[in-house]
DNA sequence: TAAATAGTGTCTCTTAGACAATATTAT
DNA sequence: ATAATATTGTCTAAGAGACACTATTTA
């Protein structure tokens, strides 16, 4: 090491300049799924302003200079729909030179899960006039390149469930296996065998009865689940390393 | 849609100020792997300035404002190593606040694989005034987090080859059985039983025999294999769709 | 008792893992 | 012949998928 540096390997001149670059503008994006009325739907806002005005977009905004791309992506679904207390994960970073009209932006977007309990306290923000669900099967034309990223998102969210017992994220806090059943097959797009789906879902050690029924309908009730807590702490563990 | 827009939803108007917003710098880096003297070694350069001047780095650099991430991480991959045509997919971006001490930087990180046959021609650029192959058991100190970086790439070749059949990514175009199994059991670290790897591994059918053997040995000759190139398609397909 | 959904068990087939002997080549 | 690596098959256990009937509740 050069003897003229300090020893501190992070050491940097009080002379240096960081505009010597271009820089590109660099936002996160959230996907937000939730199971509402036996539908996989997504959170969308109206853009107000061009470019894509009027246009329904995913939720998200220019990271600030603080904070991580972690918490850029909660304060931006906190701000744009008053959602909080979701399941967070990065999903991919698109950064093609055109999609955006303004000037060049780098778009980390971020695949979030919200129970159905959670997902009522939907509202709009000020960047966005309107924040709605969506049903996946029925989507606006969206801005940017925002089908896009959406449809990986699904993607993953399909990869998810076929691959972990994580379904029950976007479901309350309790219910019953043919309501988790449900989300399975509607994600999935197929029926799924009702025992041969019990068998698995319960082999995974994530779920746990209660003790209380599903009542109120005129045929017999059925039990309620909850998740472990050990079941989000695996998922988290998996996913804490990088 | 307001009527003072014109109709193309892309329209910006010509007074738009990009510069509103402070920006991040954006880098890309790229975790390039072979397999070489029997062991799993990555690609460093070593930096020739502060902040970490003289530590060894992962590849990588500002991204241009006209090329998409892919096009910068093979840019800056040739430009500091001189290595071309390598199998490429994106990582992870990691963007932590304090990660670089000169400014906020996000970096998007890239996975790279290539063959032992390609990886000989490995040279230093400009700003990287060494490049050279280290063998994962036995690493330097690494600038930034670069560290964390490396192990998260490791950890998705391990993922790689234990539910694909993609190994045959780090030898050259030829190979022997006894060979890709030498590949899967230093990337993940165990002894695999000979017969079941073989029947596994063809069962995929990603391998065709060819009419060559290793010849020159003091024993009997191994037959040569070679992937299909329906193998290396299906793969990019599963990855295209973002 | 009729209607509606909840809840349960077995068989089969496929796949993964443990395990050892023979084949071929050069020296 | 010896040394060295290549090549091949079977058994078993576990998991995945196909499949139908009984149980419980309300109206």
């Amino acid at each position: 090491m050069n003897s003229d540096t300090p020893s501190d390997p992070r050491y940097v001149p009080s002379t240096y300049d960081p505009g010597s670059f271009d820089r590109p503008s660099v936002t996160v994006d959230v996907v937000l799924f939730a199971f509402r009325d036996q539908q996989l739907q997504v959170l969308l806002v109206r853009r107000r302003n061009w470019p894509y005005q009027g246009y329904w977009a995913i939720p998200g905004g220019f990271i600030q200079m603080d904070e991580s791309l972690e918490q850029s992506a909660l304060r931006e679904l906190q701000e744009e729909t008053g959602v909080e207390d979701v399941y967070l994960e990065q999903l991919y970073t698109f950064g093609e030179a055109e999609r955006d009209p303004r000037t060049r932006v780098i778009s980390i977007a971020y695949f979030a899960l919200v129970g159905a309990d959670q997902a009522l306290q939907v509202r709009g923000g000020d960047d966005a006039a309107e924040a709605r669900w969506w049903s996946m099967a029925s989507l606006p034309p969206l801005a940017f390149d925002h089908d896009r990223i959406l449809r990986y998102a699904h993607q993953r969210l399909r990869w998810k469930l076929e691959y972990t017992a994580l379904g029950f994220l976007l479901l309350p806090e309790t219910f019953t296996l043919s309501e988790l059943q449900a989300v399975y097959q509607v994600v999935l797009g197929e029926q799924l065998d009702k025992r041969n789906f019990r068998r698995k879902i319960l082999s995974t050690g994530v779920l746990e009865e209660t003790d209380a029924y599903r009542e109120g309908s005129p045929h017999r009730p059925a039990r309620l689940y909850r998740f472990t807590a050990a079941a989000i702490e695996l998922e988290q563990a998996r996913r804490r390393f990088p």
